[in-house]
DNA sequence: AATGAATGAGGATTCATTCAT
DNA sequence: CATGAATGAATCCTCATTCAT
């Protein structure tokens, strides 16, 4: 069984990806790092892009994983959701270039890339959808339609990945993910004072 | 007056951005295009990246003050948050591969592109601080820090550009614009009935 | 009389020349530099090369004029041929163009240059015949044949423009020729101790 | 072994350097003559400018490799060093244009061209001073400073590549060696003859 | 399965020269 | 005479992909 070829084709793919993005990383380097022919690669993926939706296929599976455990770790559904935000910013922080929003340079392939993040988001919907769920059946939250609540909840969050994570911004996010959350509980009426 | 070619140069540039994005784009086909000689693009500019910078700063301009005129035709803090909202991505949907994320591994010459669309994301952020603070003031809004509220606003927004505007998601963007101004109005908390 | 636009551009064509070369120097920047437009160049030359023509000539004018003035100084032969291989270098530095062969780029015209260095050649040559002649009869020097003699010396002291004035060597060039006027007068045969 | 691609780009290129010039030469050119694709002489250089620095430094080393060789068959040092002076000449002659001396204002990658061509100065130097050395010791030569001296002659040797092989003159150069290798054992002074 | 040499289709850029005003 | 916008040929370089060994 020779899938250490693979193996390393994949991990050291990771990284290259990670560091310069799909458009920079180009199979030389890859094919380098990982002490493979460049040769080798067309062997287990059709074209570069195979390779970046197959690295792209991992980071998803890994982060949902990871961001379920967080959230499973904590009781009540307020804090679930707080945890849900924080670990979510927390790993992908690292997969910033991974999930990278290049569309360009993908092209034929851009499709199914797409179908991959949306895999993502529909994950970390349904997440969302549990947490909101078991806070109305707490009675802690207060909904019209938890699907919709939780769509709209994650593609918010998804505002600060593209400031934050892609952006390069300086800004401290946390601050603004506390700011967030607290007007996701509380809204910013003041008649909620009543 | 021969401003003519250069006008017709960004004009193309524009299109093609548009329909392309930045790296899909040739300047043979902006030439072609344009009916211009590809030598003449270098009159005006010193490379393609400074044609799409050009190009993108003229857009930012443009949809900033398209936001601002739709915000000022409402007159309650609450219509003109809709509005900023509404009219934000009404005037964005054209200019999705013009502003494209395309980020390519933080280059030279794109920071001058990132600083550009900041530009757009900090115009946004005033504009709604100065509707937070008209609402504040009407005893509308109720807010500990106007700033930080109206960033982390313009941060979840983002999020809808990019699965909606960029991700070409099919879904209805204005159920979760309107679902997002709910919970932003008045929270998911339940003991919001108190 | 408006000959002040085709003495900008000489002059400025020369500096550019100079620090950059024939083929470095674009007439985009001898235009600007000289505040004219790119078609009032070829107002007065047919090409480029016309220019580095033009120039080229103006500087062997200047150059043999200063060494011959240099030269007259003086009285007696040695010290007419130490002073004329110094002015030689002292003046000669700033007219690097001359030595820039940079034979490439010059193409057709490049015979038209040849045939100008070789003027400054010439110029030399006769120069240091005169010398020698003069030396001859007073007794000074002993030769078999005063052109060749001469054609050889000046040949010679082309070496030390290549290596000096061309090559930005640092060595301190005074050196050398001292000690090739020593050479020159002595020889390095130990049999002229007789 | 695949070298042959290799072999065979570099002797092309040697070819058409030798012909044309470096600027002149371009790599299509190259690629087609050594039957060879464009993108297989970026495979073994970094770029045009890596092509022809190696083909100089080759070319350099035989030249040194035969003038050494032309000296040693001599015995005496005043025939070593005439021996010296013609070898030197009839070797150079083929290299002209790849040595060549287009000096185009002291460039980045240029600098290393310059490097390779010191040390066939340096080497020839070197050679010199040996010669004179051995001179020295024969008690046939009388110096203060052989390095200087030597240095001295090969500067003055470049002289006459400058006019002859460079600028193509027509003139029978053996005459003006001839003539440089008289005054050099003698000197012009008639006081030799006391 | 693995190699890595070879390929060649692009694409960006430069600049001397022309010409209508 | 002066202008400077327009031209377009020429050239270097990149890199995904193929293929013989």
């Amino acid at each position: 069984m020779k899938k250490e070829k693979l193996e390393a084709i994949l991990t050291t793919a990771r990284t290259a990806f990670a560091r310069y993005g799909l458009r920079k990383t180009n199979l030389d380097e890859i094919a380098r790092m990982a002490r493979v022919a460049k040769g080798t690669i067309y062997n287990y993926f059709r074209s570069k892009e195979g390779v970046y939706l197959q690295v792209l296929s991992r980071e998803v599976e890994e982060i949902v994983e990871e961001i379920t455990l967080s959230v499973n770790r904590e009781v009540s559904p307020e804090k679930k959701l707080a945890s849900f935000v924080h670990s979510k910013f927390q790993h992908m922080r690292r997969a910033v270039n991974i999930l990278n929003l290049d569309r360009e340079g993908i092209e034929e392939h851009l499709h199914k890339a797409d179908t991959i993040r949306n895999d993502l988001f529909e994950s970390e919907v349904s997440i969302v959808v549990s947490i909101l769920k078991e806070g109305m059946e707490k009675g802690v939250f207060k909904l019209n339609d938890i699907l919709l609540t939780a769509r709209a909840i994650c593609h918010s969050l998804r505002g600060f990945e593209l400031n934050w994570l892609v952006g390069g911004s300086q800004e401290r996010i946390e601050h603004y993910l506390d700011e967030l959350q607290r007007i996701l509980f509380f809204g910013i009426l003041s008649e909620r004072n009543c």
